[in-house]
RNA sequence: GCCCCUGUGGCGGAAUUGGUAGACGCGACAGAUUCAAAAUCUGUUGUCCUUAGGGCGUGCCUGUUCGAGUCAGGCCAGGGGCACCA
């Protein structure tokens, strides 16, 4: 017999199924649907083992349902803008088109060296006008709806680079490439309203009960919903009023002053005037946005002179400083303190040595002043005239009828979301169609006119927009007068291609942004799967697109992943030489003595912890290498063995070794049995004796636990019973008809539950049991439900609840019987002595406990 | 600080959801085959007691129960998310 020879036999598979379009989906309504989708990819170059990791488990599912009788659709895309390429550019002068088209077809090649499921035919790049410009429609669209808008805000700037940083660009104040200051500026801004519909999508989250519980919490945190009041105070000596947000307004008898944002209109009005608060509020400008700033960041504000007027208390009046610790994004920007009951408010209170007054009794019913903290617990409220004697929760009702009463406040809902900047000063994204017009204001671009295409002759050698230094690109007419006008130049934000690619893959090519009848049989998308790095971010946009572009009714859903599952990473040890450095696991041997060295030198190795693999830390497989030494199903098989799909794996050489031998294992055994097995189509034997009728009962058995494992996506246990089942077959040994019929259909059996998992041995062990439809459009094996319950089954016997011995009975059997078998097994005799029975426990087909 | 998750052999992990803890894989050990090795195959492998057999054992402590890895309460450790969010 040949050995398996997995190259050959994987290119083989690959062009049979390519050659027959086996993959290619359509729309058909006649047909029970199944979408399964990936996260795709970010064109860096070479897929690494994540994807893999990530690819394959989307493939078993996509296989395993095709196989039970699902239209499956199951696409790969390329989420292709994005700022590496323009660092490509800047760095090895190649244009971010042809850097990324170049990555695309050799990742390309290599996804399709693992040998996946994949409807090749709808393969997207987000950085293709045929892509981009139904996106500049879907937010024209958007536009039109006021789901879009222009906004003054404050972003992070690069005023080396010149540009604005996301907030995790942003590291130690410093911008993460230049390592210049960053400054926050106020700039024009394009803004998706996502806060309007914080409610809405915090209400969904109740409905994806097939998604990851802590996915959920996770948004459900982000969307910050908080309930309290908002309550105006009045200015003293003033007409106006100052606006706070508070959950606490049965604390408000605790007030002691008043604190607004740096950003807050009244600031600003005080600035112009008091060089004390302009200083300030600059310095709050430069102190940085990174999280370790932010906790160094000492309580500090500026006393304004002015004062408000307590709603409750008459003649009371509170100072009013600016503080940096209020932020204008948040509720109104402005607070009213009550060191007694807040940790901040109290920071504060301390430093500029205001009045700390406790209006909320201990939990020990403790009414004394606070020195050295604030309590921040339930209990009673005290000196607070009509709210004493109330706990908190009922006061702060109370409080708020109260302020309703008065016409001072009332109560308010807030939320931490914020609305989504999209505007990116960069070249490789989507180009924001709108035009600039001195006459018009800004104007959206005609339909007609899309796509906006990007221009090809761009550098990158200025720091800044290359769209805004290009010499003629952005010099336009008025769409609306005709005028001479300027285009938008900056591009949108990558989180806006990623939000609705899986609908746009239902028909790639269709002139609208998303055809509705394909979308609406399509989606949602039954299976999504991907990393927990998305929980929150593309997750939550991607939820907010699908109602938005409900609204302008390009599809009919809200919720557009129905089914979510997050894998875990994979990791490695790690290696480093003695003087230090990190070394590559290919470059580590293990020598005669049984110790790590380097391959090169022989000098001894350290061996580090086991970590998510990084390029830095040198802790890396590449697939590629992988595949080519031991084959894609080998790589896949081990990918999903061992560990639960949603924890981190560890990948070792053992394993990919452990998976190959049960490649060869499996192929040596069909090969060298085949012989002995009943001939395909064989007519069943009316019996089945003794040892074809164990393994038909371990057959179907297997069938229905793989089966149900695939389902659960526990691809591991899945892998355990197929093990389990190969130690079986090869253990049979059997002559006769029923024993070889039974042979066939054990194998039969074997090679389809191994199909989804290892596709390309399969087909070709499928091809050599004798049949001439391929697997991959083959139908799943029907689990026979009668042979997969035993006749008899093993009960356990304890005794005073510990095990004393096991007794073999028949299913079902009477409990009296039972009990008197058990009483009657010798071991438990024993134990049981001349004690006197208290009481039998029987449960049936599972246990017996004797209580003595 | 707040919220959440996870702790099971030398290692990755199973456990029908309260019913025989350690399936399956890796590693290790022993044997078969071989001139030898690789590969392959067969066994053993939680721990302690000298075996039949038994004691102990799922991070720690308490509890509920005939019975707890699983439920409850309190700790400890590791990981993750959020964070001047009023």
């Amino acid at each position: 017999m040949s050995r398996y020879n997995a190259r050959e036999v994987e290119a083989k598979w690959q062009s049979t199924w390519q050659n027959r379009n086996t993959f290619e989906t359509k729309t058909d309504t006649s047909k029970p649907k199944y979408y399964v989708l990936e996260m795709f990819p970010y064109p860096s170059g070479n897929i690494h083992i994540g994807h893999v990791r990530n690819y394959t488990m989307g493939d078993v599912v996509a296989r395993f349902k095709r196989a039970r009788g699902f239209n499956v659709l199951h696409p790969m895309g390329w989420d292709a803008f994005g700022l590496p390429a323009e660092n490509a550019a800047r760095d090895k002068k190649v244009h971010p088109a042809e850097w990324t088209y170049a990555n695309i077809a050799n990742m390309r090649k290599e996804l399709k060296s693992m040998g996946l499921s994949l409807d090749w035919s709808k393969e997207l790049a987000t950085c293709h006008p045929g892509y981009y410009g139904k996106q500049q429609k879907l937010f024209l669209d958007f536009l039109d709806k006021g789901l879009v808008y222009r906004k003054e805000s404050w972003v992070n700037w690069d005023p080396v680079d010149m540009t604005v940083l996301a907030n995790e660009q942003v590291i130690d104040g410093k911008g993460w490439r230049s390592g210049a200051l960053v400054e926050k500026r106020k700039l024009n801004q394009w803004m998706f309203r996502i806060s309007d519909y914080s409610e809405e999508l915090l209400e969904g989250l109740q409905t994806l009960d097939r998604w990851p519980e802590r996915v959920r919490l996770m948004q459900e945190n982000w969307i910050g919903k908080s309930s309290g009041a908002r309550v105006n105070f009045k200015i003293s000596d003033r007409s106006d009023h100052l606006e706070i947000y508070t959950t606490r307004p049965d604390t408000l008898y605790g007030a002691s002053f008043m604190a607004v944002a740096a950003d807050h209109p009244l600031t600003q009005e005080l600035a112009k005037s008091n060089t004390a608060i302009a200083d300030f509020v600059a310095e709050c400008h430069r102190m940085g946005t990174s999280e370790e700033a932010i906790e160094k960041a000492e309580k500090k504000g500026v006393d304004t002179g002015l004062f408000a007027d307590h709603p409750f208390i008459e003649g009371k009046k509170l100072p009013i400083y600016v503080a940096n610790f209020v932020l204008m994004e948040y509720g109104t920007g402005a607070i009213f303190g009550c060191p007694g009951h807040d940790q901040r408010d109290f920071d504060f209170a301390t430093k500029y040595k205001l009045e700390i007054s406790r209006v909320v009794a201990g939990p020990g019913g403790e009414e004394g002043p606070l020195e050295t903290e604030p309590y921040i617990g339930p209990g009673k409220i005290i000196n607070s005239d009509f709210l004493n004697d109330l706990e908190v929760e009922e006061a702060k009702k109370a409080a708020i009828s109260k302020l309703e009463e008065l016409g001072l406040g009332s109560e308010t809902i807030n939320y931490r979301l914020r609305d989504w900047g999209l505007s990116r000063q960069r070249y490789w994204g989507c180009p924001i169609p709108v035009v600039h017009c001195d006459k018009c204001g800004t104007v959206p671009e005609k339909a007609e006119n899309l796509p906006i295409e990007l221009p090809e002759d761009v550098t990158f050698d200025k720091p800044g927009n290359p769209l805004d230094h290009h010499p003629t690109w952005k010099q336009t007419k008025c769409p609306s007068c005709g005028a001479d006008a300027v285009r938008e130049t900056d591009t949108m934000d990558t989180f806006v291609d990623s939000s609705w690619y899986f609908a746009r893959f239902c028909s790639p090519r269709a002139d609208e942004a998303v055809s509705r009848e394909d979308v609406d049989y399509w989606l949602p998308v039954d299976q999504y799967i991907g990393g927990i790095e998305h929980a929150i971010l593309h997750l939550l946009y991607s939820r907010f697109f699908s109602r938005a572009m409900k609204v302008t009714g390009a599809v009919d859903f809200e919720e557009p992943f129905a089914g979510l599952f997050t894998q875990g990473m994979v990791t490695h040890e790690t290696y480093k030489s003695q003087s230090g450095e990190w070394l590559f696991p290919q470059d580590v041997i293990t020598n005669d003595a049984g110790e790590p060295v380097h391959i090169e030198t022989g000098e001894k190795v350290i061996i580090g912890g086991v970590e998510k693999m990084s390029k830095s830390k040198k802790n890396v497989v590449d697939p590629a290498e992988i595949i080519d030494k031991f084959g894609a199903d080998a790589a896949r098989w081990f990918v999903l063995s061992d560990s639960p799909p949603d924890r981190d794996m560890e990948w070792t050489d053992a394993g990919a070794t452990g998976a190959w031998r049960f490649k060869q294992r499996l192929y040596k055994f069909i090969h060298e049995n085949l012989e002995n097995a009943a001939d395909l189509n064989a007519d069943e034997p009316t019996e089945f004796s003794g040892e074809a009728l164990a393994l038909r009962r371990e057959t179907h058995k297997t069938l229905a636990s793989v089966t149900d494992s695939i389902e659960k996506l526990h691809f591991n246990t899945a892998i355990a019973r197929i093990y389990e089942f190969m130690k079986t077959l090869s253990e049979f040994r059997s002559t006769g008809e029923d024993g070889a019929w039974a042979l066939r259909e054990a194998m039969e059996v074997m090679v389809s539950i191994v199909g989804p998992m290892m596709p390309h041995l399969a087909e070709e062990l499928w091809e050599l049991l004798g049949h001439t439809e391929i697997l991959a459009d083959s139908p799943w094996p029907t689990v026979i439900d009668e042979l997969t319950v035993d006749d008899t089954v093993t009960i356990a016997v304890q005794v005073k609840g510990k095990l004393r011995g096991t007794i073999e009975v028949p299913k079902d059997e009477d409990k009296a019987k039972v009990e008197a078998m058990a009483l009657a097994e010798e071991n438990v005799k024993r134990f049981i002595g001349d004690a006197t029975i208290r009481k039998v426990i029987v449960v049936p087909n599972r246990i017996v406990n004797i209580v003595i």
